[in-house]
DNA sequence: GATGAATGAGTATTCATTCAT
DNA sequence: AATGAATGAATACTCATTCAT
């Protein structure tokens, strides 16, 4: 899913831009394949069609290319759960729908999860921006009085570490609806709804 | 805690087993210091005293010795958690028992703590022993009737998902034992408790 | 003989081809002086006047360089051969002047010598461009009915085996002309030429 | 065939003189496997059933043992081509008969072939013991007016040469006593007998 | 004599980064 | 902007040899 998905927006940009974009399009393909340990520089290059030295014309680093790409991808996936949960009020469905989404779009583009996957244990700085939505949706639940928790890093990092269990166990051992669901009543249960409501919500949401 | 915990172990046995007990140890600590990918074997001679050569008389290659340090580990962090949950009976207390006593364990010696948690991503096998007990633990509970879940890998996985992210939040910012009693909530939930019961027991264990 | 023979080659090049003709000419060297077994990259690349890595720009490995130094040397005795017996019809007289030139080629060129004495043990598959020509020299002669033997791989290695153990002598213990005279003699008897009419041949040819 | 060789010999002799043999048995064990260069101290210690360092008890170096079996081997050999040669008289025929019992002998014990041609290549000093019994064979032949050719090193090397050859190409594509009957010839023809005779030669002895 | 633990020099290979063109 | 040749630090692993017990 979407290859070439830089360049694509770089398109009739100037040609810093472009050349910018294809390298970005050849680190997330590479880091796909390889892992973000095991990519190397020039495997970058080459896989956008450029020379060697290139890479230093637009990367001061290595770890600079890694953070943008990641960085990038985060803000990428936020958006477009964002447009998928236009409308919805409730939080805990909310909550389900952002996980579904956030899983099934990361399985469906393995080079993404591979990325924010690395990012979080190869880079220092995991991109906050992938969960952000989160957040807010756990404070809309909160807020209306559904869940119980307190809303900070804790329950957050408790969070993304259940998607993140998930998605690595579909990876390895293929994908699985099931435990997608299994997840999203989880992570309600976590946030202080009982097993018979998260069930319930779980089931409207996803039939 | 527990530095030279090897060299302890194999007090008065023949020479071999106390230069491999030291490298053991030497072991623990690089990779405390800096991690398994970052461990040298020459920082683990030179940490043990001895000449790069003799490493290999002790062990095949750099992963070898990182599986035994990380199984080693395990096995001990287990057999301590066993002795404190001697004569304990309820699945729930049982839970709490040991999450907060391995929290504290492997806050109580951080290069463990590396150990176990560097083991789940750097080595393709992570020491299922240290988290035995937890699956019996659920099984428990489950067989108690105060779960209500299903007991299989996945649930452990997201269960020791967050018993990590507790551990490395706390790694990061400081030690903090209200975290350790919420991160036990979430798990009580998780495995299908309610809030209010969660709390409860909690409360009584943990006072 | 022949320094620098690649760089030599490689000039008015450009800067690719200069550098992988000065690491073939220091490859040239190094094994001249400690033999393939004994070769090492870092010997090369400082010979070459270039840091250690860069022979991996140029090569994959070291028996990849040493395959390819065995090979152009191969061609290029057989070109050096095939100039000089141009024009020479009689198998016989063929046999002996490619013998002959051969060795005296080699000796004048003690590197290259050692290259392809050494490629026939070294190298899993030894260079059989150097000994082309011989087969079909012999083929010639057998055609003309004065030799009498088998074509095949057997006759040629017996014949390979008395040039090169010819040679070896005469690096052990000095160049001696008589000794080449011999080895053609031998040559000629062993593809079924009486001693008469094989030394008569040798005489025609080398005086 | 003759596994334990050394040990058999030094049956009922001293402890020094049995551990002597079980090293050279060993290591006569472990080149026929692996080739002198690859051959190592530990592989014959271990094979001899004897701790590392004892080796040093009995060899000064790696470079002592392999010279020391290489002598053996060759020694043991010509003994036994001496017993299979007592009464025959004519040149030609005891170098006929020496050489295809030569290259049968070795052929059957592939250890010792590959001590034998190791030892040319990987020692300085090839073990000349093996061929003495040779120079005899071509010196009684050019007395008895048969041979026709010089005796010196260069004569002999000639003919070890081919013989090398031979058993080397029956190694790699397997035994084949056609090769053997044509190495006689060849050898026969180089030493200055004509082809028919050659071959007459050859198939009094051979059949 | 035997042991076997310890030694440490020796080397191929990788890859991020630099810089002259 | 682009090139791509050159760099060189960094590191796991081998094995003959030594020597204290």
């Amino acid at each position: 899913m979407d290859d070439r998905f830089f360049r694509e927006a770089a398109h009739g940009q100037g040609k810093r831009e472009r050349t910018l974009a294809a390298l970005l399009d050849a680190a997330v393909d590479v880091i796909g394949r390889k892992g973000m340990e095991a990519a190397k520089i020039s495997d970058m290059t080459t896989a956008a069609g450029l020379a060697n030295g290139t890479f230093y014309n637009y990367f001061q680093s290595k770890e600079e290319i890694l953070h943008k790409v990641a960085m990038e991808v985060a803000v990428e996936v936020s958006h477009r759960l964002d447009a998928q949960m236009a409308g919805i009020d409730d939080g805990p469905t909310r909550v389900v729908t952002a996980t579904t989404g956030f899983v099934d779009l990361v399985l469906d583009a393995p080079d993404w999860a591979a990325i924010l996957l690395d990012s979080a244990a190869y880079l220092s700085a995991p991109p906050e921006e992938a969960f952000h939505y989160l957040a807010a949706d756990i404070t809309r639940g909160v807020e209306q009085g559904v869940f119980d928790t307190k809303i900070d890093a804790f329950t957050l990092g408790q969070t993304v570490a259940l998607i993140g269990a998930a998605i690595r166990m579909q990876i390895r051992h293929g994908r699985d609806g099931e435990l997608t669901r299994r997840l999203c009543v989880n992570i309600l249960r976590l946030l202080g709804m009982t097993a018979r409501r998260a069930d319930k919500v779980v089931t409207q949401v996803l039939g």
